[in-house]
DNA sequence: AAATATGATGTTAGCGCTGTCATTATAAAT
DNA sequence: ATTTATAATGACAGCGCTAACATCATATTT
């Protein structure tokens, strides 16, 4: 379709071949030999500089930039046991949502020295178990799950390899290791309420099958019929959500002779659309159709009318996760395995 | 703000501490041991089944299962030199338009055994570099780079690391190995022409702060003023986009007194962001203001009205950039260094 | 049956680094 | 000046695995 002579400039010169593969690559040997030190010297000069005298600390970092050393972690984490790499799993990693709060978890253990290594597990967590032993087999020195839901053969794999696991987006009393989350539960209640306190008498909602969506949904429900609303109309989408569900979600509860109530949506996009299905009827927000999204993702406060959703602090979750992970890694016990990073529901204008 | 008492059930049960750190794991020599092997054949019968006559490859298979043995991927990678491990630096992880590219390019390293190591850079490569020797210290045996502007420094470490490398979202006749992408200058030049077609006099641009998005943006216009448009208003937003930052957009263009034109924003993001602020001050889309968009995200074809916007084959440069790589880790010479994958004008309700 | 090819398994060395303990240089205390 | 404490450096073994080559068992050929 096009071609590429007159581009922005690339700033490479063509290569031949990989010929050698790494086998000549400078080792710590090589730096040492250089700065007229011992490996182990440079090895401390790398990871513990301050337990070596300032001149040879020089001349070793001299030996280093000259001949362009890049240590081999590998064989650092295999002779030390600590890969100071964290492994994530999430879900999806083209959702915002969680993309969001891999960036925060990432940054923090960034800071301290530590890469994070991150799986998709896919929503029916497909293949969790075969991703998660090639995870473990990089010897990660911790992790981190989407969920509390586990199969025994994941179980037993992250229990065997003795490093700190933290569960995300999601609470239970009894965490692998810790759990840094909110509860589903709690926010169909609160959610439930809110409806209720709006004074709200027909009810739609429109959910991914997602297991936390569902039992966000359903406990929403549960509760409702519990005060006497049952005039519930129910649409379920697969995932990955998008806008196009939302719209779709709408119609089919309009066609379902679903009007004058609210809609919850298991997300904030799945909300976007039924909003835009709404424009696109000429349907009045709030008055005809209120929306509920979850999740306060950044475009929420945006939209036309702003949507009203459930506030999940990712940032948060996602600092407290690493901070947590780090901690054990330290060697430090903390004494609270159930972190709650709570929520929020956020009126805006579509309810 | 919650309590957990009454959660979706855990399956864990609390653990004390993580006292021997691995240090007690299973080995191939306990494998061997008690398959009555010797170690190298553990070994075959993980990573080369076929060399393993089937009676040991069973007994060597029950002994791996009967200890629950995880291998250990750094000692394999350090013997073997080969760590099946690609890295990929993108700019964001939480902007969907690299993520997308990344599951597409994961799954298809994933389905070669290959895993993903995913850093961010930020965007004005902010730490690029400590950023690129964090991954090399993991010797990878590839690397996907976003962009193909690197510092001196990045293209000295790259080169040194002698592995293959796949610049993404850009062309140059120069890659530093090989580049799969696109030409943002023809872009730039298609979209003017396109203008120009439609016949639009006034023309407006919201663009983010992003190397490419500004070249893009001086293309066209330099394009439109040879063709006499010189009625130009341009804005220019920070990384990362959002709504906000699309519906701000528009109303500087306003304010600067722009009406009756196409505006040209650098993502869909910031284009739903000034359909958005159209839809909240009444004016009439494609009629009053025409909006493209650049990405063609899932959402694009669903706003209303739909987003005319620039499309790009995410899932193909993904999947082209790990066979690029597989391929040149498999030894395999290709002959073609530069892969333009092209781009797609699409025309839809907002123009 | 002997010679040869082929398949299956084993032995050895070493990948590049760090933990541990030993040694030497330097400072502080007597 | 001698002892004692402390800081700086080094020697060596070994982390868990695989490449390369060697050996042994079985199948094939003549």
């Amino acid at each position: 379709m096009t071609n590429s002579d007159s581009e922005l400039p690339g700033n490479g010169t063509p290569r031949k071949s990989i010929s050698s593969r790494a086998s000549d690559a400078v080792t710590l040997e090589d730096v040492a030999r250089l700065a007229g030190v011992s490996t182990i010297t440079v090895s401390r000069a790398v990871n513990h500089p301050e337990k070596v005298a300032g001149k040879t600390l020089e001349k070793v970092n001299r030996a280093i930039y000259q001949t362009g050393y890049v240590p081999n972690l590998l064989a650092g984490g295999l002779a030390s046991k600590r890969t100071r790499m964290i492994a994530a799993i999430v879900p999806s990693i083209a959702n915002l949502v969680y993309a969001e709060t891999m960036q925060y978890f990432s940054k923090r253990l960034q800071e301290f020295g530590y890469q994070m290594m991150l799986g998709e597990s896919g929503y029916p967590e497909k293949n969790e178990q075969s991703l998660l032993s090639a995870i473990l087999s990089r010897r990660p020195d911790g992790i981190l799950l989407t969920g509390v839901n586990h199969s025994p053969e994941c179980r037993r794999l992250l229990l065997s390899a003795r490093i700190p696991v933290v569960e995300t987006w999601d609470l239970t009393p009894t965490p692998l290791d810790h759990v840094v989350g909110f509860s589903h539960e709690r926010i169909g209640l609160d959610v439930a309420d809110f409806i209720l306190r709006k004074g709200f008498k027909r009810i739609g909602t429109i959910s991914a099958s997602d297991r936390r969506a569902q039992y966000r949904e359903s406990v929403m429900i549960e509760r409702l019929q519990r005060y006497g609303v049952n005039d519930v109309h129910r649409v379920h989408v697969e995932v990955p959500s998008d806008l196009r569900k939302g719209r779709d979600g709408l119609s089919q509860l309009l066609a379902d002779g679903f009007i004058d109530g609210v809609v919850f949506c298991s997300s904030d996009t799945l909300a976007q659309g039924a909003l835009t299905e709404c424009q696109a009827r000429g349907l009045k927000v709030a008055e005809q159709i209120a929306i509920i999204g979850f999740g306060d993702q950044s475009f929420a406060a945006d939209t036309y009318p702003p949507l009203s959703t459930v506030r999940i602090d990712r940032p948060k979750m996602g600092k407290i996760a690493a901070d947590t992970l780090l901690a054990r890694i330290d060697g430090r016990v903390l004494d609270d395995h159930v972190i709650d990073v709570g929520f929020e529901i956020v009126e805006r204008g579509t309810t």
